[in-house]
DNA sequence: GTCGAAAGTTATGTACTCCAAACAAAATTT
DNA sequence: AAATTTTGTTTGGAGTACATAACTTTCGAC
């Protein structure tokens, strides 16, 4: 949809994205299950199914087993993590609740194209290891949201709290875990 | 289509919000410009605003100027601040390239629900207003994403930058421009 | 007022996705 | 091995969205 996967639909993204999990669970996936997790009915699955084996993406018989071909597996494994950073970032940096952050991503992963993601994905790492943020960062993101703006006395805290831990964080940079950047008051 | 807009399909949304440009460009909204704007044919948008129309969303009568309702203003009002939200986060945070966060932000809006966009507005509100990160913060992330990870010797460079600023960004906070706070030091 | 271009509308057809239910094959049960 | 259940397939119909093309209305030029 997103001008990657050559045209692939939605639906036949999501299509690939359950299969990819159910071959991961259950070596081969089936038909039933498919219909199952994707609250669609089982005539839904074969239409699909006869689709995607003619884009060259899924092995596929009538009345045998169901599974990825290797172009199939590239692209389902693109919308898995599309689908998995997106989340992520829902879940762990805007704090939104599992559900409605899967629920979120499942819609998302349709939209971004491969370029927006991977850089979404930088994104959560530049947070979670530049020295300024960091997980004490997005957890006080908690208080910002829940209030109308900044409390200047929490802010003062956080800022005298950060400041102290300066020193530990730019010596983790450089992969050492002890405090012995000798820079700390 | 993520539940809000009661079951109004993306492409409804999408008449919606070009209605409303319209409307604020030149008064009323004609058929012809919205098929322009949307790449549809004069056909297709004849039934969209029938559909609209019956929802009670457009003033619409055949051949005649189309016009918000009031239900209709606040639903293409809704659509129009998710998509500037969305923009905003891809192209100021992500720092994507204006076309791409456009084209994103144009399908990421029917993905996210109102509460997810809300959450991320307050999300850019905090990295622009936490004395942690703020405007610098953000233009610091294209040396992450373009290197393989954190420089250290940026790094520090950064936090001295960062440190030295704290009394300045603090007294900001609570609404004073000078720096008065007097901890600095 | 009449003519013609521009704008708007109404079929008709295609593509996609899904459901519902009838039907066929496979696997289990006995 | 026959009957039953489960699983898979096929067919027909619905809803959405759009293109194409023929038709109608409107509006400005004359």
């Amino acid at each position: 949809m997103a001008q990657d996967d050559c045209g692939l639909s939605e639906s036949l993204e999501d299509y690939l994205e359950v299969i990819l999990a159910l071959e991961k669970a259950n070596k081969v996936a089936r038909a039933k299950d498919i219909a199952d997790k994707m609250g669609v009915l089982r005539g839904s699955v074969s239409g699909a199914l006869k689709t995607l084996s003619e884009k060259g993406l899924v092995n596929y018989a009538p009345y045998s087993f169901i599974t990825l071909t290797p172009g199939g597996m590239k692209v389902a494994r693109e919308v898995t993590r599309r689908h998995r950073v997106i989340r992520d970032f829902l879940e762990r940096a805007l704090q939104l609740s599992p559900e409605r952050a899967e629920a979120n991503a499942c819609r998302m992963e349709h939209a971004m194209d491969k370029p927006s993601v991977d850089r979404l994905a930088r994104f959560i790492d530049y947070i979670n290891r530049c020295p300024r943020t960091g997980p004490d960062w997005i957890n006080a993101f908690v208080n910002y949201y829940q209030a109308d703006g900044p409390d200047a006395r929490r802010c003062e805290q956080c800022l005298r709290q950060c400041q102290s831990e300066f020193p530990d964080r730019l010596a983790a940079l450089s992969g050492r875990s002890d405090d012995d950047a000798g820079e700390g008051g």
